[in-house]
RNA sequence: GGGCGGUUAGCUCAGUUGGUUAGAGCGCUGCGUUGACAUCGCAGAGGUCAGAGGUUCAAAUCCUCUACCGCCCACCA
């Protein structure tokens, strides 16, 4: 250390995150260090974040996703692998435009009012804020992705992407217009795919109405419904062709109640026998098993709903009526007419939209809808065939039981924001035309007479591209050869089905490969009552109150800490707590060790030569540590590779590591001093621990670097150094068994200190054996001292034990003497050595046990057998220490 | 109706090829102002790993069943 060391002179007592954080966050972005450095040679990491809603500021879901994202793109990127995360952001169809329809609510206005284009100006306005906040946001939680090429789902590329997904699955006859059964939402006015309707359970009435045959007013048969008004669009009643009881009714006809329309009693396989009364109302229109039964009978379909779920002209009576008060209403009637038979109370399941919650209406509709079954089969062989790996494993039966279930898909939307549908339709011809350029003729009769479809599709539809549209397809690009397959599908198993799911399929349908080959999905993070998060529940957590009051690192370990794959998680203030806390451990740490360094003269090479046992032992301890991360990591156990780096450097480095290293730091000769393995080993760990808390790491980090001479070996950031590597070399059992001797022995004076009362202040005597250690153990003695406020003295041989009125603590590998003088009672000395004798007792029962089972002898692996015998010698030779000691008290 | 997850210290949770005395954070008890850190240090108490059965030399860990909690999927009107 020759030259003048400020830097760790202006260190503060406590760790101050704000202003840290924005100086390397700024930093980092001025150096790219966040752009890949694209290398043909090496395989390249890729994540595409899942690109968040428009719908307002990011939550703590978003925070855990970014922060396990940067993790893994961190922790890679110092791996040396060109590594690339691309940011985004998702328009979010009908999730935005409710929120934007609320706030013209407030305003007294409607969409309708506004018109088209005015609507979407505002929803423009309001997506680029949304845009700006989720930016600023990700910022401060010091996510390292590329902003070069961040990405929204209505920019051209992915608008263009969507367009010719569109026009090559309409050619393939996969993507084609029908009349089906939709889910109407009647709030938002718009059709919705099976994903986005919420089932909840309900209890309503199950209502059994009678209706008269035509021709004899005397019989009558009875069906149930939980949804009377719907009789309004009965078009026939289904009795199961093998049930007696209704073989003769069948090809008869029946009179509706109210409105006296005659249908026919029809028969049909779908109707359960045992279910209600046997006989079923069936209703076309509005019922998705009744449109099948309609299909096969060939019935008509009666639409009784307007699109705000009001009765419309085919009503009667009741048309203009809201729909609850018109099943209020016919009940009413049906009860005056004599024709409601019963009523009972029955819970059953209750469509309600994902985004306004209305109960959603199942509507016979003319819309667009993608053919599910041949893009299922290659994405369901792309996991069972092990391509895509699905993290936790548990996922793939979900994943499966899904897919080979799957139904068509309805993609058309009726709103305005969000992908219009590429189709246009002639006025003149009647002809449609698919086009992934904006169409000006009619490509059957060449008119110009022709209109765009006016609905937009499913965000999902264009969600499912995102892996290879953000990358540059349809156009072959060098993002897309070189980044595409990506590597990591980070994301919360609850939109599993909705993206994950369409991806695999879609990414394979267009490029032919799969999109990513790992998902890792992330459980949900709940408050600390266990409850899920909802804005309606006014429970959601602001990312950005946490980074405030405890800084981003704390942030992020509190999102990592305890958590575990696929599982859901809560968030404590606890564990933001002991983020800061462990940063500013950290902090302090490092104040020491550079304020220690300034006195130091030499240079920071370790020198084996040099080396102590404890110096042996960190750098052994550290190895252990890194080899265990590392794998951790590797096998996506972010919580468990996190604990165990904050153990080895609060629980070893510190406790430890640099109590032992002040022992010897005002004494030391620049050969003995423990300079150079205190510093390498924090600035390793440092690097260690960057991928979890980047910007505490970063300082620290940089702070080591300005005070040791100009090194080549250091980069400009602790983002772009290499992670630590193993090394086997480093291993040291001797130094471990050794220095973990050395800690039993100050931990059990401490805790008979502790016992005996004896005050803090007081230095007692200690004679130590250490057997087979005791070369090892006994230039300590000063340490011990320090450490556990005893004079010791080694003794060689045991027979020089001093013994009488003294305490005996007997440990796995050495024994201590303290004389009671002042210290202890006898009789409660005789009571603790009993209470350890029992215990030891114990131990040799069990492991005599264990080892005159000729099983476990024979078939154990040797190395456990002879753990086991080691054990059992070791525990009848402390027994026998131990009573020879309570006789001699 | 199917499927999945959870049940481990007072609280929140880790514990991934079955192998020492089951761990952490917080909380609790006692002690502590020696210049890294009170956002700290030292010591301690606290668990028949939900229950029952099974496999194994060996089970928190694998299998079966039961109980309670939670979630997902599903067109019985």
């Amino acid at each position: 250390m020759t030259q003048e060391n400020k830097t760790q002179e202006e260190m503060p007592k406590a760790y101050e995150p704000a202003s840290v954080e924005a100086k390397w966050y700024k930093h980092w972005l001025e150096k790219e260090y966040f752009k890949p450095q694209i290398d043909p040679d090496k395989k390249p990491f890729v994540i595409i974040m899942p690109p968040p809603n428009v719908t307002g500021e990011l939550h703590v879901g978003h925070a855990l996703t970014a922060t396990l994202e940067d993790i893994m793109i961190r922790w890679h990127r110092m791996m040396g692998e060109p590594t690339l995360w691309l940011p985004g952001v998702d328009h979010s169809g009908i999730a935005a435009q409710v929120v934007v329809e609320r706030k013209l609510a407030k305003e007294g206005l409607d969409r309708h009012e506004l018109g088209r284009e005015k609507f979407l100006e505002r929803m423009w306005q309001w997506a680029e804020s949304c845009r700006g906040t989720i930016g600023k946001q990700h910022q401060r939680l010091g996510v390292s992705c590329d902003w070069s090429r961040e990405t929204f789902t209505l920019d051209k590329g992915p608008s263009k992407a969507v367009r010719t997904f569109f026009y090559n699955l309409y050619k393939k006859g996969l993507i084609y217009r029908g009349e089906r059964i939709i889910n109407w939402c009647p709030r938002c006015s718009t059709a919705l795919s099976d994903l986005e309707v919420n089932h909840q359970d309900l209890t309503g009435n199950l209502y059994y109405v009678r209706y008269h045959l035509a021709d004899d007013k005397n019989e009558c048969i009875t069906v149930a419904t939980t949804r009377p008004e719907t009789i309004l669009g009965d078009t026939a009643v289904a009795v199961n062709p093998e049930d007696d009881r209704f073989k003769a009714l069948i090809g008869k006809k029946v009179v509706l109640p109210i409105i006296k329309r005659q249908i026919e009693i029809v028969a049909d396989e779908a109707v359960d026998t045992v279910f209600g009364t046997g006989a079923v109302k069936i209703t076309p229109a509005h019922d998705p098993v009744d449109f099948d039964v309609a299909q096969r009978q060939d019935l008509p379909l009666i639409n009784i709903l307007n699109k705000d779920a009001t009765m419309n002209e085919n009503a009667g009576k009741y048309k203009g009526m809201e729909r609850f008060e018109c099943r209020k209403a016919i009940l009413k009637d049906l009860e005056e007419d004599g024709l409601l038979v019963k009523t009972e109370p029955y819970a059953h399941a209750v469509g309600h939209c994902q985004r306004c919650h209305t109960i959603i209406e199942p509507i016979a509709s003319h819309q667009w809808f993608v053919k599910m079954q041949p893009l299922a089969e290659p994405a369901i062989e792309a996991v069972t065939g092990g391509k895509i790996k699905i993290i936790p494993q548990r996922f793939n039966k979900v994943y499966l039981n899904w897919m080979e279930n799957i139904r068509d898909w309805c993609i058309s939307r009726q709103l305005w924001w969000g992908h219009r549908i590429p189709v246009w339709y002639c006025n003149k011809c009647g002809e449609l035309t698919v086009s992934v350029e904006d169409a000006t003729t009619c490509q059957s009769c060449g008119s110009t007479d022709i209109q765009q479809d006016p609905d937009v599709l499913d965000t999902w539809f264009s969600s499912g591209l995102w892996p290879h549209s953000t990358l540059g397809w349809p156009d072959d690009t060098e993002d897309l050869r070189y980044f595409y397959p990506t590597s990591v599908m980070e994301t919360a198993y609850d939109i599993l089905f909705f993206w994950v799911a369409r991806m695999i399929m879609m990414g394979i349908e267009n490029t032919g490969e799969i999109p990513f080959r790992t998902v890792y999905l992330h459980g949900l993070i709940r408050d600390e009552k266990g409850e899920k998060m909802s804005k309606t529940r006014g429970n959601v957590l602001d990312p950005l109150d946490f980074l405030e009051k405890y800084g981003t690192d704390a942030l992020r370990f509190a999102l990592i800490s305890g958590t575990s794959p696929g599982n859901d998680s809560k968030l404590t203030t606890t564990k933001f707590e002991a983020g800061r806390n462990f940063a500013n451990k950290l902090w302090n740490a490092t104040r020491f060790v550079l304020r220690s360094a300034a006195d130091y003269k030499g240079d920071m090479l370790i020198k084996q030569e040099n080396l102590m046992l404890e110096d042996r032992w960190i750098l052994s301890r550290l190895n252990a540590t890194i080899t265990s991360a590392s794998r951790l990591l590797k096998d996506y156990q972010f919580g468990e590779a996190q604990r165990q780096v904050h153990d080895f450097l609060w629980g070893e480095y510190c406790d430890w590591y640099i109590e032992l290293a002040k022992t010897r730091l005002n004494s030391a000769s620049v050969e003995s001093s423990p300079l150079p393995v205190l510093i390498n080993v924090l600035e390793k760990s440092l690097r260690l621990l960057h991928p979890f808390m980047p910007f505490v790491t970063e300082e620290l980090w940089q702070n080591i670097k300005a005070s040791l001479p100009e090194d080549e070996h250091f980069a400009d950031s602790i983002m772009i150094s290499a992670y630590p590597k193993a090394d086997k070399k480093a291993t040291d059992s001797e130094a471990e068994k050794a220095i973990d001797a050395l800690i039993d022995i100050v931990r059990a004076i401490r805790n008979a200190r502790a016992e005996h009362n004896v005050e803090a202040s007081r230095k007692i005597d200690a004679q130590i054996y250490a057997a087979g250690l005791n070369s090892f153990i006994s230039p300590y003695a000063g340490a011990i001292q320090t450490l556990a406020k005893a004079k010791v003295v080694f003794i060689k041989d045991k027979k020089e034990q001093v013994i009488e009125n003294a305490l005996v603590l007997v440990l796995k590998d050495s024994e201590i003497v303290i004389p009671m003088a002042s210290m202890v009672d006898i009789d409660a000395e005789k009571q603790r050595l009993q209470k350890e004798i029992d215990a030891m007792q114990a131990e040799v029962k069990r492991l005599e046990k264990t080892l005159s089972n000729e099983a476990f002898v024979s078939k154990a692996p040797k190395a456990v057998v002879d753990k086991e015998k080691g054990r059992l010698l070791s525990a009848r030779d402390n027994l026998g220490r131990l009573e020879e000691h309570l006789k001699n008290l």
